[in-house]
RNA sequence: GCAGGGGUGGUCGAGCGGUCAAAGGCACUGGGCUCAAAACCCAGCGGGUUAGUCCCUUCGCGGGUUCGAUUCCCGUCCCCUGCACCA
């Protein structure tokens, strides 16, 4: 049988025995749930991480005794799949070139996949069945799609009850909205323009003298005060519009098509006609604020795009404008077509904002300074930015304007916006901080509002405050994280919790809208711990009465299941409940991590609160970023295929840290499956050399004498402790580190060491790898659970490893002065070894000396001063009259003082013993006699006085 | 910009007041096993020096606290992640 179909047969026989499916029992219980997985593509090892995470958590924690619920559903909900399926239809070669390349899409099965139901079916059953390869320990009872009828009348519930609560209400919201799909856009439905943010822009009325208005759109509403004129690019196509809502409702704007484009998705506006820039430039418009006359003249820098296609011209603090200015103000030609040169040549900048190390027209000491030549030199965008942001933090608003003047820029600029709306002077649009926005179709994207959106209010302070509670209850991993969590709960603000396209649940009380994949997974560990009921029951009975019944014992005459059925359900619910751990990735932290809590905190009370999360890492590969669009995955169930499963797990397990990014480099997966491989062939050999049928449930007892055989027993018993407590706190890296890497150094040290008993059927060595085996078999029975099963079973291990108890550590094996003793040993040789090196003569004898008993008194003494205080030592030691010789006391404490630092005291050990216990061993690394003296009555060469504790003298003949 | 995290030897990555020239892996070097190789085992792996020693340099950079700092404090430079309507 090969090691893949070892896998698979055990994975059958769990399922037979139907070892992982938990109900209710007198045992402790102990409910871990993961982020379940969006299905729109194929499982890599990534995703193998977050999931094998829990499994080996609940697989240790089954084996402590504990009850265990490890679940799994399908979180098919959402928009992007719609996206998906729509390329796949349109026979988009980049979709699907991934799809059949990347995630293994069959050919004849990837026509299927233009519907989007279909998408999340196939990659939900392909995950089943690689979760199922992998060996997760999932009760698969409880598995659904977020879309089951069951599932949506839980959400219905779960939504109305928040609403009942005051926590969901409606208001408007801006969007990347894609026209063509009619649909708002996140950024994996991007081609280009990820990350780009929408601000707010305030728009400012200047009115010509015909009643309409041109509407300039700006960052920097408090520059209106030093306003000289507005610039209209004649080379673009402009429009007039009647605004047709909100508070501008009856003006007639002035704006670039392109941004009529962006702003009609924003503001109802009606198309009145073209407008001729030309006509235009050179007219007067008014400064809304000071009333002033300003004239309109053209400039090439504006943009058609960006904003309105419009901008009012603020010359001090606006590199832009600045040299706009002085390229119109040398432009003949130009000033001659449209008989501006008079007014142009009176318009100067004018004072507005001061701000430290610059003059009152900061924009010319800018533009000089980087010889900027025209206002199309890219400079300008440098210049731009740097006034931006000095003046936008150190700025103040000039003192001679009244009501705002001597006000801080950072302050004042918002107060200005809001009272010129206020006043009807001003209103808000919308725009993208970087062009282009582009969606995958090929559409340019726009900034929509959503007008009649719904919120889940997150912003709310009892409710946050709440939440903040719940959240410093919990236990978090790792806990530098928890700062992340405190800051995210009080930042998140009202959250857009519908949408109108996308697979999901309607929202009962407004059916054009679903509620979005965010909110629809917030609370779903509670229906986990009911899922197995109602995966056979009617929706019809799933009515609010009975949600309300199972998770918060309300009563009411509305439940239509009957009362002994649903008191069942409610127990068994209030069996899991809480939840013990929850587990997700980093970049859930500000979103899904959070709305649980939130969530949690609203409808459940303290008893029910969420007790554990852990936040995971990314995946490399190779060093690079892992990423399913880019190609760059290697799929799981082609590594379990290439390396097992259990090769597969126990790389991911010790490769990092759950919480840190993990590499998955071919080389080291390679090393790791030499390891297992290593460890299969020990077992074996532990039988080889008990030299008969190996029966680890029938290990005979042997009262060990040679100190070898303890210090191997004490290694095992460390090893199995510090695994225990890093599993305890999910550091999987850590546990295997002691769980197979270091034990494995002090097996290959212990065999080394007992090498000449090896085919001796030494009863003490028997029982000493024997009973390292059967506790290593256990140890790793949560990473390599089919490995250790096949091992188990073949050596005579009773019921599943799976089931078999975590091997308990004993605290009194472990001992300091065994451990002591091999170092003893270990050093002696090494010592001698180097000695060899360097004297080039061969030595037929090696003499040792054991350091007299004052020495060890020293030492004591030495740790009790606790500090390298030669003085107090000596002081103390002549007091305890430790020797009569102070000379010898004084040398010896120097030397002593020095060590003390460096080495750890643990008492005198017996060192005859020790040593001549490991004579054979010794004399065999060294090639020598070994002769060990306890005093100095043969010593020709005067080396015994060297001796000190834990480092005996040595003299070589 | 705001917030959080981090800079360790050829490399990945532990350590977070003394036992640290710094765990473990990988790479590399020498040795064993073998006809040979792989695997496996032993040893070395900053530099110098030595009867098992000691010295110098080193944990981003510069200061400080301490008998003692990779570990604590201050400053400084650099890097990564998140900043939303999206799974």
């Amino acid at each position: 049988m090969t090691n893949n179909e070892i896998e698979t047969k055990w994975q059958k026989k769990w399922r037979e025995a139907k070892l992982f499916e938990s109900n209710p029992n007198e045992k402790e219980k102990l409910f871990i749930t993961v982020a379940f997985p969006y299905p729109s593509g194929a499982m890599h090892v990534g995703h193998g991480r977050t999931y094998t995470v829990p499994d080996v958590y609940a697989r240790f924690k089954r084996m402590e005794g504990y009850n265990v619920l490890f679940p799994m559903a399908w979180h098919v909900t959402g928009a992007p799949v719609i996206g998906i399926a729509d390329r796949i239809k349109r026979k988009d070669p980049w979709t699907l070139d991934l799809y059949h390349r990347v995630h293994k899409v069959p050919k004849e099965t990837l026509p299927s996949l233009e519907d989007p139901i279909n998408i999340v079916k196939y990659f939900s059953n392909e995950y089943h069945e690689v979760m199922d390869e992998m060996g997760y320990s999932i009760d698969w009872r409880r598995e659904f799609r977020t879309i089951d009828p069951t599932y949506q009348k839980f959400i219905e519930w779960q939504e109305k009850k928040l609403y009942s609560l005051g926590l969901i209400e409606q208001g408007e919201h801006p969007v990347k909205y894609c026209p063509h799909d009619e649909n708002p856009v996140g950024d994996h439905d991007l081609l280009e323009g990820e990350g780009v943010g929408v601000n707010e822009i305030t728009v400012i009325k200047f009115q010509l003298d015909d009643g309409r208005y041109l509407v300039p759109a700006t960052f920097r509403p408090e520059t209106i005060f030093g306003a000289t004129n507005v610039w209209l690019n004649p080379e673009v196509h402009y429009i007039e519009v009647e605004v047709k809502d909100g508070i501008s409702k009856g003006d007639k704007w002035i704006m670039s098509n392109d941004a009529f484009t962006n702003i009609s998705n924003q503001h109802e506006l009606e198309i009145i006609g073209d407008v001729d820039a030309k006509a235009i430039i050179g007219q007067n418009v008014k400064n809304p604020l000071t009333g002033a006359p300003l004239p309109v003249f053209p400039a090439s820098f504006v943009d058609a795009e960006y904003g309105t296609g419009v901008v009012f011209s603020e010359p001090a603090d606006a590199p832009a404008d600045y040299m706009a200015l002085q390229d119109l103000k040398k432009n003949a030609e130009l000033l001659e077509e449209y008989g501006i040169a008079d007014i142009a040549a009176k318009t100067e900048p004018i004072p507005t904002i001061t701000v430290k190390g610059y003059s009152e027209i900061p924009t010319k000491d800018v533009c000089e300074r980087l010889e900027i030549s025209n206002q199309n030199d890219p400079k300008v965008q440098d210049a731009t930015d740097e006034l931006y942001k000095i003046e936008h933090s150190k700025g103040y608003v000039h003192e001679r304007i009244e009501k705002y003047g001597g006000e801080r820029v950072a302050y004042i600029k918002d107060v200005i916006k809001d009272d010129m709306i206020a006043d009807g002077l001003a209103d808000i649009i919308y725009d993208f901080a970087e062009r282009p926005v582009i969606c995958r179709c090929g559409t340019k994207c726009v900034v929509k509002i959503m007008d009649d959106q719904w919120f889940l209010k997150y912003g709310d302070e009892e409710w946050t405050e709440k939440t903040q509670k719940l959240l410093a209850q919990e236990t978090i991993i790792p806990e530098e994280i928890r700062p992340n969590f405190e800051y995210y709960l009080d930042w998140l603000d009202n959250w857009a919790c519908s949408r109108r396209v996308g697979l999901g649940t309607r929202v009962p009380w407004d059916p054009k809208w679903l509620f979005e994949p965010l909110t629809d997974s917030t609370m779903y560990m509670s229906y986990y711990a009911i899922a197995k009921y109602l995966r056979d029951m009617d929706p019809a009975d799933l009515n609010e009465a009975f949600f309300e019944k199972v998770f918060l014992n309300k009563d009411s005459d509305e439940i239509t299941v009957p009362a002994e059925k649903v008191k069942e359900i409610q127990d068994e619910f209030n069996y899991w409940y809480p939840l013990d751990w929850r587990l997700s990735a980093k970049d859930l932290v500000g979103n899904h991590l959070s709305f649980l809590m939130f969530t949690h905190a609203a409808v459940y009370g303290e008893e029910n609160w969420p007790k554990g999360t852990v936040v995971f890492g990314m995946g490399l590969l190779e060093g690079n970023k892992m990423s399913s669009s880019k190609g760059n995955v290697i799929l799981l169930r082609d590594a379990i295929k290439e390396y097992t499963a259990d090769v597969v797990r126990l790389f991911l397990m010790a490769s990092a840290e759950p919480w840190q990014d993990f590499d998955w480099r071919e080389k080291e997966v390679r090393g790791t499956q030499r390891r297992l491989e290593w460890f299969r062939n020990f077992a074996s050999r532990v039988e080889e050399i008990k030299g008969s049928k190996l029966d680890l449930s029938k290990i005979e007892d042997v009262e060990l004498e040679r100190s070898i055989d303890k210090w191997m027993i004490s290694q095992l018993n460390l090893h199995i402790k510090e695994a225990t407590e890093a599993l305890e706190v999910f550091q999987t890296r850590q546990a295997l580190q002691h769980a197979l890497f270091l034990l494995k150094k002090d097996v290959d040290h212990y065999t080394y060491r007992i090498r000449p008993l090896i085919d001796k059927q030494d009863p003490a060595v028997i029982y000493v790898l024997s009973t390292v085996l059967d506790n290593w078999i256990r140890l790793l029975a949560p990473f390599t659970p089919h490995t250790c099963e096949e091992l188990w079973s073949t050596y005579g291990g009773e019921g599943f490893a799976s089931e078999a108890a975590w091997p308990e550590y004993d605290e009194s094996l472990i001992d300091g002065e065994i451990e002591a003793s091999e170092d003893l040993v270990q050093n002696i040789v090494k010592d001698i070894k180097e000695i060899k090196n360097i004297v080039d003569k061969e030595s037929e004898k090696v003499h040792i000396y054991l350091a007299p008993e004052w020495k060890w008194d020293l030492y004591r003494i030495a740790d009790e001063v606790g500090k390298p205080d030669v003085g107090q030592i000596i002081g103390r030691s002549i007091k305890e009259n430790i020797l009569d010789d102070k000379k010898e006391i004084a040398n010896a404490a120097k030397k002593v003082a020095r060590e003390i630092t460096k080495t750890k005291y643990i008492g005198k050990i017996d060192e005859a013993t020790i040593l001549e216990d490991a004579k054979d061993f010794i004399e065999e690394e060294i090639a020598s006699e070994l002769v060990i003296h306890t005093d100095d009555s043969y010593d020709p060469q005067n080396k015994a006085r060297n001796a000190m504790p834990y480092k005996p003298a040595i003299f070589m003949e």
